[in-house]
DNA sequence: GTGAAAGCGCTAACAA
DNA sequence: TTGTTAGCGCTTTCAC
């Protein structure tokens, strides 16, 4: 962008205003050691009151090294995802980071690019943030960048299953999606319709698994059970209610498999006059800082988004290990008012 | 971070690589004039086997342009400020530049600080979102480095604040809240309470003066309008709301300033029993996605917050102009089931 | 159309 | 403790 005349102060410029050489002004201000205190001083006071400030591509192209890391996230617009970011800013605050967000919009391509505009900044970190596909083949591009990322010395880690070989934060999904299956049938429920996401998203794949498993546990004919597919947002919702309203009559729950959805789910109920839990319960995941606000509140599955964001970049700031680590994060089922017994 | 032999591949590589000089394979693959079509289409492929990532600090560093923006919010984890990145990140996207964000939490030390690292960063633009302060030298540090900035070329724009003297994105808080205020006017409430956050938000003071503007016209004496200052947060509208209900048991409406406040206040009344509207109606300000599919569903002012993100990213990116600029977005009334006539 | 060479602002040997 | 100097990887005159 700026193109005319920049005209910051440099390092040369402080270094003869206080009288020293260049080198020693560098050390003074990046707190090296070996610099007298007085003089040390006397550099930091001069480059203060000029106003200099370090140029960062210079001091990052000279010493080889970088504070800063991208994170890419589908949509930052999405709380799941400013969440984990919110977390990773922290971390990167606490220690000096810069932190660039980038988005995907869920579109492999996207991704690949922003990836590459990341190693072309020379980040020392990335994070994945969000679910990977089922599907290895469509990460196959991002996987050949980021192993040279990683072999020229950068570091990775991602939130959630992925087929990229690096270090990650996993929570829970299946567990968690198990446990509140159990829940709805432990309440009595058993025509139970689930509000899922493409099932090229491994995170619906995993949560899938946890319900199958507790419907089988149960005794139930996992094939009966209406798993309608939708976008895995607040408008895949309110589609997989209408739905299951109209395919499945009879359904008394809708087990949604992320916040989002059932947000849609419960809004769409709402509109449909159908009382939530008298006549349905409906429950989400993920937890997202307003579920509990909702109304009713949602009973849902609690993944602790920040710190998996906090997580996820510790890890990558880790020394690299032999082999990618993984920082298991628990699922904790949380029951609040939208879900009850079946109407009997 | 990375500190170890690291070894991509240099342009210099690629030149080697492709048998032509490192002016000619910078040429090439920057897209420039002055390279005839087959020569620059082998350095472009040879590139492209070599995996060669240019480099983009050296890139700045020679070149003197960024190709990269910084945005500050208070918090990303909060909706409204999400949505707003939501918007920068789009523009910066289709315009090809990296997004640095950081949070301020409030915090007019760390603002400063987080502003200082994206100088060091060389960003091209800096975009500041969220409330300034009514006092002034609360700002002043900022501004002064602000400034500096601006000398040196680099762009900046904000978000719903002034006292800055750069261009801005205003939101018109006062109208909104004057128009939310005659909303409650208009359907009886006379004994109305707001729940504000710190009155040192200039965002608090604006959409306040809205409100009392709107009082005054309806003839009610503005110092019986109780004003209850707590955090800008969802805890502060249960605080908020918890006050009202002790102090002022009269009250027939509380309009909160912002959304998360209302969402506070809602909760809280739910958790005393009392109901909305039908006792006590609930209003808020900025309509967050979430808005919409609260129960009740919540009466509020939009404001288009991914659009002033784009808006302040234009803004910024276009040819600085001789005094600041100022691009007004609407506040528009949105009636939903939160508000209602006051209990006879 | 292409190449040689001079920096961009800084760090990090190496000398003194 | 301080200074000198050689790059880091790239863009960009200026010659050819």
């Amino acid at each position: 962008m700026p193109k005319g005349p920049v005209t910051s102060p440099r390092l040369q410029d402080v270094a003869e205003a206080a009288g020293v050489s260049i080198a020693t002004a560098s050390r003074s201000l990046s707190g090296a050691t070996g610099v007298s205190a007085p003089v040390a001083e006397r550099v930091r006071e001069t480059a203060r009151t000029m106003g200099y400030v370090v140029n960062l591509h210079a001091r990052s192209l000279a010493g080889g090294s970088t504070r800063s890391v991208g994170l890419l996230v589908h949509e930052i617009g999405d709380p799941y995802f400013s969440e984990i970011a919110s977390g990773v800013l922290g971390v990167g605050a606490r220690e000096g980071l810069t932190v660039q967000i980038c988005h995907t919009g869920r579109d492999p391509e996207r991704e690949l690019a922003q990836l590459r505009m990341l190693i072309a900044n020379r980040v020392g970190a990335i994070i994945i943030a969000g679910s990977g596909m089922v599907d290895p083949a469509l990460q196959a591009p991002a996987k050949v960048e980021l192993q040279a990322f990683r072999r020229s010395g950068g570091r990775v880690a991602v939130i959630g299953r992925h087929h990229l070989g690096v270090d990650a934060v996993l929570p829970d999904n299946t567990e968690g999606a198990r446990s509140v299956a159990q829940h709805l049938l432990d309440l009595g429920h058993r025509r139970i319709a689930v509000a899922a996401g493409s099932r090229q998203l491994t995170t619906v794949a995993d949560r899938l698994s946890g319900v199958e498993e507790a419907f089988a546990a149960a005794g139930l004919d996992v094939g009966d059970v209406p798993v309608v597919e939708a976008d895995f947002t607040r408008a895949g919702g309110k589609v997989a209610a209408d739905e299951v309203l109209s395919a499945h009559p009879g359904v008394t729950a809708v087990l949604a498999l992320n916040d989002d959805m059932a947000i849609g789910v419960l809004s769409a109920l709402r509109a449909r006059g159908v009382s939530v839990p008298g006549q349905v319960s409906v429950t989400g995941f993920d937890d997202v800082a307003v579920a509990g606000d909702l109304a009713p509140s949602l009973t849902t599955v609690r993944l602790p988004m920040s710190e998996m964001g906090e997580q996820a970049l510790l890890l990558a700031l880790k020394d690299p290990g032999a082999r990618p680590r993984r920082r298991q994060v628990g699922a904790e089922l949380v029951v609040r008012g939208s879900s009850g017994r079946p109407p009997s």
